[in-house]
Formats: structure tokens, sequence, C-alpha cells
DNA sequence: GACAATACCAAGCAAGCGCTTGGTTTGTAA
DNA sequence: TTACAAACCAAGCGCTTGCTTGGTATTGTC
């Protein structure tokens, strides 16, 4: 279990909850329950059991339901900018950092921080209109830095599509992987797969 | 309210409720029920409260909840099968066909069916292992229209990735559309982001 | 070792859920 | 007009839901 240093940076300025303390744990097992079953068939029941504690005890470190669903919206967000940013960084040119923003994107869809991600996309209806708004803010900078990427590759003329239709077509493609891709032995890897994905853009 | 000439022949088949009828009417409400605020917190009294009855007697129409979500699930493909299948045989070219099932499926998922595809998307999750098994026979062959086409384009090197591929990025990148695209005037048409779609793709 | 503060449990409440029941109205056809 | 089925209503049952309450362990601090 190493922790990468982004997410030990996060945790320090508590940004993010530690995935070995009580609520982190919590927030892991609550994504994949979210994810699984859907938030509304998730009981508090089932998440309480998930940790091993009774349900009253679950509002001991949460007041409502809801706010254990926004809080795993919000820190996968948090998190998830800090990962695409670094990447991004890592690379020279605007192709390089599309492909490090694709492929980073692929990991967190398909890697540990599935899950969550997936109740980012599919659970959004269960949010209170609030919290939405609260999300929504943190979304607008993660999308802000897709579309600085892909306005440098417009700009240099590499662009086939205007790019904030480019980044939402992205997005509905990337996040639908979770339903279909399984990295197997001698199949399609990760690497692979942003190949292809850039390949389709004639990058 | 006029009928398309495919509509009419499905009814006549009985392989899709007439919209008109009380089982159809009941069917249109409940996607857009189930697309606003999901299947899970749409009650059977607000399914009935839609279509001006009460709770109890949506139960003579349907021995069951799911049973509505399956109805639903099952009608909208099979009425989007016939509708691809009839724009694709409109067109001569491979090319010609793809560009005609793009702007088919844009039309289905932002058009009047709207809200029942965002439901098959969506609440994939809220039906049970059976009905699910059902539901995906048709959806295989819906799938098997596109691939054909892709396949098609692909035997003669037009395509830039693998054609299966190429359609679950499609899948996604379209049906995500949902959440972003609102037609306007003066603004981005269907057609026009038909055009987008092909020009990412190269074609 | 005293003492808060934190984390938890056992029990259960009020509300809302899908669905059933027994009976009434409405439409249709002879 | 009669007969009968289909469509509906009014009432409510049994169960599950999110959350509350009052009390008990556990933990960290000086």
């Amino acid at each position: 279990m190493s922790q990468n240093p982004i997410l030990k940076s996060l945790i320090a300025e508590q940004l993010v909850s530690d995935p070995g303390s009580a609520r982190g744990r919590l927030l892991t097992e609550a994504a994949r329950l979210f994810r699984d079953k859907g938030y509304e068939r998730t009981t508090v029941r089932d998440l309480a059991a998930a940790v091993g504690i009774q349900s009253g005890s679950l509002f001991h470190h949460f007041r409502t339901k809801e706010e254990i669903l926004k809080a795993v919206m919000v820190e996968t967000i948090r998190l998830n900018t800090a990962l695409m940013q670094a990447a991004a960084d890592q690379a020279e040119s605007p192709r390089g950092k599309l492909k490090a923003l694709v492929r980073a994107e692929l990991e967190s869809i398909n890697g540990q921080t599935g899950e969550a991600m997936a109740v980012l996309v599919y659970e959004w209806r269960s949010l209170s209109e609030g919290s939405r708004a609260e999300v929504l803010e943190l979304r607008d900078i993660y999308e802000g830095l897709w579309l600085s990427v892909l306005e440098e590759l417009s700009g240099k003329g590499q662009l086939k599509a205007e790019p904030f239709i480019v980044r939402r077509m992205l997005t509905g493609a990337l996040s639908w992987t979770v339903t279909w891709y399984k990295p197997e032995r001698g199949g399609l890897t990760l690497d692979g797969l942003t190949e292809q994905v850039m390949a389709m853009m004639g990058l």
C-alpha cells in the first residue's frame, strides 16, 4: 500500500482523508457501494457494515448520508485535479500534455479511484442542489486544466474540432471505458488504450 | 404530433406502445421521471400522479415497478434499432452510413426519446439480473449495426483505431452529449455537432 | 491515574416505500 | 338493456429507510 507523494501532500493539507483513517476507509467503501448498487440502494446499514460499525455510529462522522456522497465526490476531484496537473506538467509538447492527461484520466477511471470516479458521473442527480454547486466549483478547475491544453493544441492547428467539444467528447468516451475496459494478460493495456484514443483524434 | 412511419409500423407489430395509449403515456412519463430523479427516487405514487391515476392502479398495467423500467428500455432499444437501420440504409458510402448513424443517435439522445435513452445508460444497475439479459440481447443487435459499418470503414483503411474501440468511444461521447448539448438559435445544431464528431475522427 | 473528548453501541421512531385487497366505475358489444 | 371485462379508486399492510437518543467503551493528555 504505497502512497504516492501527491496523495500524501493532500492528506497533509487535510484536503483528502487518509485511506487508513476511519473516515478514509468509510469513503473508500462508500464509493465502492455507491458504484455497485447505486447511492439510493445503498443503505446506511450497508455503509456501516462495510467498515464494521453500527449504522447509528455513522452519524458521528457525517451528519447525513448525503454528506458522505458529497465527501466522496469532493475528495475525488481534489485528488484527481492534483494528479492531472502533475501529469501535464511532466510533458513538454502540447500533444505530450494531452496524452498525459488522457492516460492519467484513464488511470483514475479504471484504477484505484475508479469507483469514486464512476460515482462522480453516475450519482450527480443524487446530490442536493446546494452540494452540486460546491462540487461544480471544483470541477471547473479540473476542466480548466484540460481546456488550456486543448486550446494550446488548437492554436497550433493540431485539433480537428473545437476544444470545448473535444473535451466533452473525451469526458464521455473516457468515463464510459469503465463499463467495458478490463485489463487482461496479453490484452489491451492502458497505454495501448491511450494510443488508440490519440490515434482516433489523428494525434 | 406527427408520427413517423417507422414508429407506426412498430406500433402495428405491437413491439412498441402507442404514445397515445394509457400504457404508452405512462412509459413516456416514467422515462422522464426516471431520468430527472433516478429510478429509485421515483415512487410508484409519482408515476401514477404523472398520468393522473392512483398508485395502486399502476399494478393493473404492470406487475412491478421494475417491469416499467424494463419496458421503457426494451421499447426504446426496439425503436432506435429501427431508426438506426433506416438511417444507415439511406446512405451509400461507409462514411455516409457512419455519419447517418452518428446523426441519428445524437437525435435519439437529444430529441424526443432522449429521456428514455438516458435511462438506458444511467439506470442499468437498477435492472434485475434477469431483465438485464433480456435487454442485452436487444442491445447486441443494435451494436451489431454499428460494428458492421465501422468494420467496412476499417477495411478500407479509413479508420484510425480499431472498430470496437471506436464504437465504445462513440457510445460514451455521444451519450454524454445529453449532459451538455442544448440547441440554441444561432448556436450549435445537431448537424453541426455531427460534423464535429466526424471531423474529430478525421472523416 | 484522573478526566475529557472521541468513538462507538443498542434500541427504536416516524416517514415513506412497493404492493395488495375488495369494491366501484367505465367502456364495449350483443 | 343486459352482461362482462377492463380500468380504476380508497384504504392500508408489512417492511425498510435515514436518523435520533441515551448510555458505554476507548483513547489521548497532563
